[in-house]
DNA sequence: ATGACCGTTGGCAAA
DNA sequence: GTTTGCCAACGGTCA
């Protein structure tokens, strides 16, 4: 049978590695790549400018590598629902091809997309290549679980052997055979929408740093990979949050949006690695590939995994409600200029170091301000550009101590932590400019520097740049022992036989279920483990 | 089963 | 300048 196939771009807006779309154009005599764009959506939730830039340089780009298969991108306008029916009948579609996705939101869409196919009779093929792995598979090895030490995950991993080897970009002999039928109509009716048609201000647009898109991300990695000293040497904790330009990759929005295939990414690293000494997981880049792999299974078998309640692995905090606060840290006008540095280039970059998302996450929450991780997970979710829905509900749930890490006691510094690696506050001044002519010794605590110092800076703290909003060696003790009480109403820790849940699992899990108003963890992983076997 | 071990990235003072 | 031990002390994993 020749098909007439939709390949369905959701993340995976790459040609490389994209098993689906190889899928589509086998024996396809009709191919019509498809994202879906619901202009509805910015209301719903907000995305910066620079995201959705990030986002439609992507889709253009996936456009132009199209084009050089004889082929087209069509971004369509609508919601899947609405869109699919309508498509399946005007192209007489009988095949559907797309990535698997394992967020619960596009679990959900997912499913519901392919009822909609069955009823118009339209093949659905859905191959894994966001992952490395098939979260299903690590989940299943685990005893229905996911993993939740990096520890367990390495163990599990080994246990599976590397990750797939990725596919090659379909060529042109691949579409020898079919066509995509492009109207000059279609131009402006399936173009890759401008800014404005998405009802965003390019006034508000940041530095152009981080262009979006599959060519910028292959040239990055190409980049980086020459580097093999560098490669073979890195270790994350050594990397600096505050150097003036990044001290990492800044591959991770390629790799969020799929720009960048990270089964393609770990296999030139493993290339990169050959016959070499070089660091290894956790701390290598290898490993920072793992954390990815990691946090995307917790985020597909934990229920409710964006949130406190209902989140079996999530510590029940009693954060507070302060609106203030939370302004103050989200436009950074904390007074501590390492953390409204870090938040100015977040705001304006989309793109901030790990460890400065630790100073700042740990601050927002159990550090200082004890405001919920939710609160801060939804500003990142808005100016990231590498914002990925499991990777950031999993680290907040780190940086609060709230699953995964543990040791509260131990508190970023929003004065000590910077001055280890930028001991002249020169991250700050670039930042911060009209922080830039105190001195070294009062650029992280201006409060502290006296009024004349303030004078000569140009700069009067409490009327050109705030106070600190909280006296850190206060709050951060303070907030030690909030934490305690919260890990104590934990109660035991819970645990879990997975083949069988067992009268005293369910017992033990009873008393925190009731604690917590939240499902039992027994009767959650016993769901998870039958869902997890059809 | 119970205890020991240890965990990607703390801060600080003392040596 | 680097290394050490203390602060007060967490849970998941594994033997």
């Amino acid at each position: 049978m020749r098909h007439r196939s939709i390949h369905w771009f959701r993340k995976g807006l790459r040609l490389h590695d994209n098993p689906a779309l190889l899928a589509a154009t086998r024996d396809c005599t009709e191919l019509y790549p498809i994202f879906i764009l619901d202009p509805w959506f910015p209301r719903n939730m907000r995305v910066s400018a620079n995201r959705w830039r990030f986002l439609l340089e992507a889709l253009k780009d996936l456009d132009e590598n199209l084009k050089v298969l004889n082929s087209r991108l069509f971004v369509v306008r609508g919601t899947p629902a609405e869109v699919f029916p309508v498509l399946f009948r005007k192209w007489k579609v009988t095949r559907l091809t797309f990535e698997v996705d394992t967020e619960p939101y596009s679990k959900q869409r997912d499913a519901e997309v392919e009822c909609l196919a069955s009823e118009h009779d339209v093949q659905v093929i859905q191959k894994v290549s966001n992952t490395l792995y098939d979260v299903d598979r690590v989940i299943a090895e685990n005893n229905g679980k996911p993993p939740l030490t990096y520890v367990r995950m390495q163990t599990v991993l080994a246990s599976l052997g590397p990750p797939t080897r990725p596919v090659q970009a379909p060529t042109p002999e691949d579409m020898s055979d079919c066509c995509t039928p492009w109207k000059p109509a279609y131009e402006e009716r399936y173009g890759v929408p401008t800014l404005e048609e998405l009802g965003q201000d390019p006034e508000s647009l940041g530095p152009h740093l981080y262009p979006g898109g599959e060519s910028e991300a292959l040239q990055r990695l190409d980049l980086h990979m020459k580097r093999t000293v560098w490669v073979c040497n890195f270790k994350k904790p050594d990397t600096e949050p505050n150097s003036l330009s990044p001290s990492t990759t800044v591959l991770s929005p390629y790799v969020k949006f799929g720009c960048l295939s990270a089964r393609t990414f770990w296999w030139r690293l493993a290339e990169v690695y050959r016959g070499k000494p070089h660091s290894a997981p956790p701390v290598s880049l290898h490993g920072q590939l793992l954390w990815r792999e990691f946090f995307y299974t917790a985020g597909a078998g934990i229920p409710n995994f964006s949130r406190m309640e209902g989140n079996p692995v999530c510590v029940q905090v009693d954060w507070d409600d302060n609106a203030a606060y939370l302004k103050a840290w989200s436009e950074g006008r904390t007074g501590y200029p390492f953390i409204d540095a870090i938040m100015t280039q977040l705001r304006t970059e989309g793109w901030i170091h790990h460890l400065a998302r630790h100073a700042v996450a740990c601050f927002l929450t159990r550090g200082d301000l004890w405001i919920s991780w939710e609160e801060g997970q939804k500003v990142f979710e808005e100016l990231l550009l590498d914002a990925d829905w499991s990777l950031n509900a999993g680290n907040w749930q780190w940086l609060s101590a709230s699953a995964f890490f543990h040791q509260f006691f131990r508190v970023y510094s929003p004065v000590a932590f910077g001055k280890k690696t930028d001991k002249n506050g020169d991250y700050i001044r670039k930042y911060l400019p009209f922080l830039k002519r105190f001195p070294a010794e009062h650029i992280y605590e201006p409060w502290k520097a006296p009024r004349s110092v303030q004078q000569a800076a140009g700069c009067i703290i409490g009327r050109d740049y705030p106070k600190p909003i909280v006296v850190h060696e206060v709050v951060r003790n303070e907030n030690i022992q909030r934490m305690k009480v919260a890990y104590a109403k934990r109660g035991p820790p819970s645990t879990v036989d997975a083949k069988e849940p067992g009268q005293s699992a369910l017992k033990k899990s009873r008393k925190r279920a009731a604690a917590a108003a939240t499902p039992s963890v027994a009767d959650i992983f016993t769901k998870i483990t039958k869902s997890g076997k059809n």
